[in-house]
DNA sequence: CCTGCAAATGTTATAATGTTGCAAAACTTG
DNA sequence: CAAGTTTTGCAACATTATAACATTTGCAGG
């Protein structure tokens, strides 16, 4: 049995978002990137939830915050925070999640639990190749692949009624 | 140098268009489920396309047909069509495409060109074994998997300006 | 042939997600 | 400071998807 991997179990989550925050600082500030304090709050508001966050939700944060925010101050927030690696928009969940890989060259791949939302984002080199190698022998350059998998963690598989 | 699949070079697509739907009358029949008219033709504009359909695109051809269709008419055409393994849905196009190995236990890989919005549908067993492999070494119990490459297909990528 | 049930469809309205376009403000650089 | 660029505010709009309920259709048993 594997150690369970950190979104399953407890702990200091403050800590998780505080190292978060300040990986992204650094890394905006390498890339001549400005991190302003709206991205930075979206940064914050979705590492603040293990589980992958709609724009809307983080609309919705944004605005008991007080910031007076529409649906495009998200949008463009997300697009930057996507541009720059640090969170990962979840096509499968129309949501967001922080990335958990910031800064190093990766695939993300993503377990997706179906019962408690929590996602898990892996970096599977065997995998990233297996793909390469798929595409390549059609011929097809890649640019960004998908690969989002749904199904059951091992702290919800453990629970009755899961069948 | 492979050769050219399918999609991606002229050929006669009444004749895939006839077999998808002979198979999926046939497979229906095996699972004593209804392929009716609408859910029929829903599949047919599907397959007429190599590239992925939105629902409000398939809305827009039923409509042309003189069929007053309402977006849950497709919708619900769609899941069933989804549910019998006819169509697979794209997820990070928001669109739905035929399913060239219907009837046939796989997981879909898709190839998706972001210049000619072609997409080739693969088995790749090796991918799939690696996908499941790096979710079990998690413990993770895997539903579903969406995989979508988005790149350059061969054609797109012998054509200037694609860098 | 009827009758009654379940599956499928029609209809209206609404929710959820995402974008465009333009003007104002903030920051950067010389 | 002045000029140019990036970011934000804001209003309207576009696209994708679902909810709820009425109606029709296909089919099995009597
Ligand atoms: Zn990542
Ligand atoms: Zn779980
Ligand atoms: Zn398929
Ligand atoms: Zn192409």
């Amino acid at each position: 049995m594997p150690a369970s991997a950190l979104p399953y179990r407890p702990h200091n989550h403050d800590a998780c978002v505080s190292r978060a925050l300040a990986d992204a600082r650094e890394i905006c500030q390498q890339q001549h990137a400005r991190l302003t304090p709206t991205r930075e709050r979206v940064l914050e508001l979705i590492w603040q939830s293990h589980k992958p966050l709609g724009a809307y939700d983080v609309l919705a944060h944004l605005t008991e915050d007080g910031h007076n925010a529409a649906p495009p101050t998200v949008y463009r927030a997300l697009d930057f925070l996507q541009q720059h690696g640090l969170v990962h928009r979840i096509a499968s969940l129309n949501a967001f999640i922080g990335c958990t890989h910031a800064g190093e060259q990766h695939t993300g791949m993503f377990l997706i639990c179906r019962k408690c939302q929590n996602v898990l984002e892996l970096t599977a080199p065997a995998v990233s190749g297996a793909v390469e190698d798929a595409a390549s022998t059609e011929g097809f350059d890649v640019d960004e692949v998908t690969l989002e998998i749904a199904g059951l963690c091992p702290q919800c598989q453990a629970e009755p009624g899961n069948d």
